[in-house]
Parts: structure tokens; sequence; C-alpha cells
DNA sequence: CCGACATTTCAGGAATTTCTGAAATATCGG
DNA sequence: CCGATATTTCAGAAATTCCTGAAATGTCGG
């Protein structure tokens, strides 16, 4: 691997993190590459500057495709694929938010959900149920929340993240001028 | 693994998600075994139900500890350690958040702040650093977000997901009317 | 259809992670 | 301190994941 050294730095980093967050190395760092490189990558330059197989580099492009981290830029007069990633940091944000929920939570939402239909046979199992429709409740509601979010535009995104917790602040303020929650009067003392 | 039908497949799921989690299977056994019992289970209990290795319960429950997880509950006249999960699930929520925040975002802010720190030798390595910094800027951006949400009591929380991206209506609305951003007048036309 | 080049597939070896059983350590009542 | 019981450690086996090189497949201009 021969790259200036803070790009070097940025990559390792990139691929040791690779294992906490569920991808491998290779896949981390060629990540990593696309998104510090000022212009798009073909297959040939990331193994020369990886020091990876070609093949290699061939599956974890397909691997970040698939998560849509990495996308192909077509390079006038060359039939080489080029690669970049998203270059805005809202968007991929989004996009990682969006493939880690379909991988890592849907399937759980959805055994849940079967698992809740079925008639208990035991004080046991009535028992588990009440745990699990707990837990249900929390993921639905949570990605309820993410659905509604995910549609804003970076702008307003950042500004209700720059809010933060202040917005509760602001919403009890609300809601005792305007009585928001249809005519209840504020819940705090 | 002799199991209530419903217990043993949630058992399972949560086994099999495990990867996708960065936690060994044996782990989310023992998680989604602990979290749906009705009492606290001892090691050799989460053997039986489980059908692992004495030594392999013991050191998923150190991991589970670690994550604060699992916690170590007191039987009366027995010198066994019993475990159950915490029982509120938006604690639970809490929990895996900060450690996952902890393990997986924290060492790559530190990282980021440290190559930021240097003085690029190239015009790439000046074109990194700036990917770098938007980088950083966004994380450091959702870090000040989550600190500041976390402090948050369940109720409001709650309630505050419940709003959902209604949230920004209201603030433009409350923008208008009180002027909340420093005598700005709201932005959308 | 051919030849040149680009990419993908995939079997099996390498590396890593997980799991086990045996031994070591810890903790208790007496 | 002893014996009984509970837990942890850890070396190596088992399982899994990752990576490579070779072969297959795809794609282009001519």
């Amino acid at each position: 691997m021969k790259l200036p050294p803070l790009v070097q730095a940025f990559v390792l980093h990139f691929g040791e993190m690779g294992s906490r967050w569920g991808i491998n190395r290779t896949v981390g760092q060629i990540y990593a590459l696309l998104y510090v490189s000022p212009d798009p990558l073909n297959a040939e330059q990331i193994v020369e500057a990886l020091g990876v197989s070609r093949s290699n580099v061939s599956m974890g492009l397909k691997e970040l495709q698939a998560w849509n981290l990495a996308i192909p830029k077509h390079i006038p007069d060359d039939r080489r694929d080029h690669f970049t990633t998203p270059d805005d940091v809202w968007q991929i944000l989004r996009t990682l938010a969006e493939e880690r929920k379909k991988r890592e939570v849907d399937p759980t939402l959805s055994v849940l959900r079967e698992l809740l239909m079925q008639t208990p046979g035991s004080v046991e199992e009535r028992h588990a149920q009440q745990r699990m429709a707990e837990m249900h409740g929390l993921i639905e509601q949570l990605t309820t929340w993410y659905d509604d979010v995910k549609k804003l535009e970076t702008e307003r995104l950042a500004s209700l993240l720059a809010l933060g917790a202040r917005v509760t602040r602001l919403l009890e303020a609300k809601d005792k001028v305007v009585g928001l929650v249809r005519g209840r009067p504020g819940k705090e003392g």
C-alpha cells in the first residue's frame, strides 16, 4: 500500500473498524479510499493503492454498490468502470441508515410480528409474548419516526439536529400557548 | 435446545441476527433467552436451554455485562449468579445506543480529529482532509444531538418520537410567530 | 467471429472468530 | 484450612469468513 500518509491512516482505520461495523476490512478500505479520492477510481487503481487482489476488489465494489455506497461513474473513452462515493455526507448518512434498517431491523420486526400472531401454549410463552410485544412496540415506534424523518430535506434535518433536546422545551411552551395536544394542558407542573 | 416453540423461535432468530449485529450467535441467544424469561437464570440453566458449553455461557455473559445488557440478580440462599436483562425497553435502547457509539463512532471521531490536525503535504492530502472535515463535522453534530437527547426522560423522548417529522412544521409555525431564530424571518417562501 | 481487455465467479487456502473441555481460580460454610 | 460448589481462563479444535489465483464470462471495436 503506497498512499499519502494522511490517506493511508484514514484507509487503515476504516479497515480496522470494518469488523465492528459488520463489513470486512477490504470493503472498509475501498470505501475510505473512494471517499477521500478527488476523482473516481477504477478497480486496478484500487488494487495498486490497497495491495489486495483484483478479485477481492471486485467483490468489495459489488458489496459497496449493494449498500449504495459506491456509485459507478463513466469516464469518456475508457472502458473500465470507475467508482466514487456519494459526495454529500448527509446523503451517505441516509443511505447508511436505510440499509442498516433493512438488514438489521426489518427481519426482526417481521419475526416478532409472526410470533405475536401465535397463540401461547403456556404461562412461559404468554410472558415471552408480552416481552416480544414490548420490543415490537418500541421498534415500530422507532421505524415510524424514522420513516417520517427521513423525508426531511437535509437543511431541515440539520436545523432540527442543531436544536437537539431544546426542542422539547419549545414544544412545551407552545403546548401551553396554543393548546396543541387537543385541549389538554401541559403536563409538567 | 428444549424450549417452548415461541421462545425457541425468538432465541434462534437472535442467534442468527447476531452476526449482523456484530455479536456472536451464543451471545445473541443468551440475551434473547434472558429477555423473555420471567425470572433471572443462572449459567447452568442457560447451558441446558441453549445446549452450549458452560464456558461459552460464561464468556457470553461477560460480554453482555460489558454491554450492560445482562445484569446480575442475587437470589437469596443461592450461591450461583443469576442474570436478567434490564426490563425497560427504552432503557435497553439507550444502553445499546451508548455502547454502540462508544465502540463504533468514538474511535473514528478521535482518528479524524488527529488527522485533521496534521498539515497536508500535497494537493491530494489537502483534498482528503477536506473530506475528512466534512465527515468529522457530521459525526460531531450527530453526537452533540445524541448527547443532548439522551438526557430526556423516557416519556418526553417517547412523545418527541410520536411527533416525528411533524415537529418541523410546528417549529416553523412557532418560528414565524415568536421570531425564534433571533429576529430572522422564517426561511421558506 | 476474433482478439484484446475488463470483470466476475468460485474452489480452496489463509486468517479470524467462536466454541469446547480441562485445568485453574474463586467463594462459601464449617 | 478443607471440601464442595461456582466461575473463569485458556489452548487448541471447529466453524466461519475472507482472500486469492485461475478460469469463465462479458464487452467492445473491427
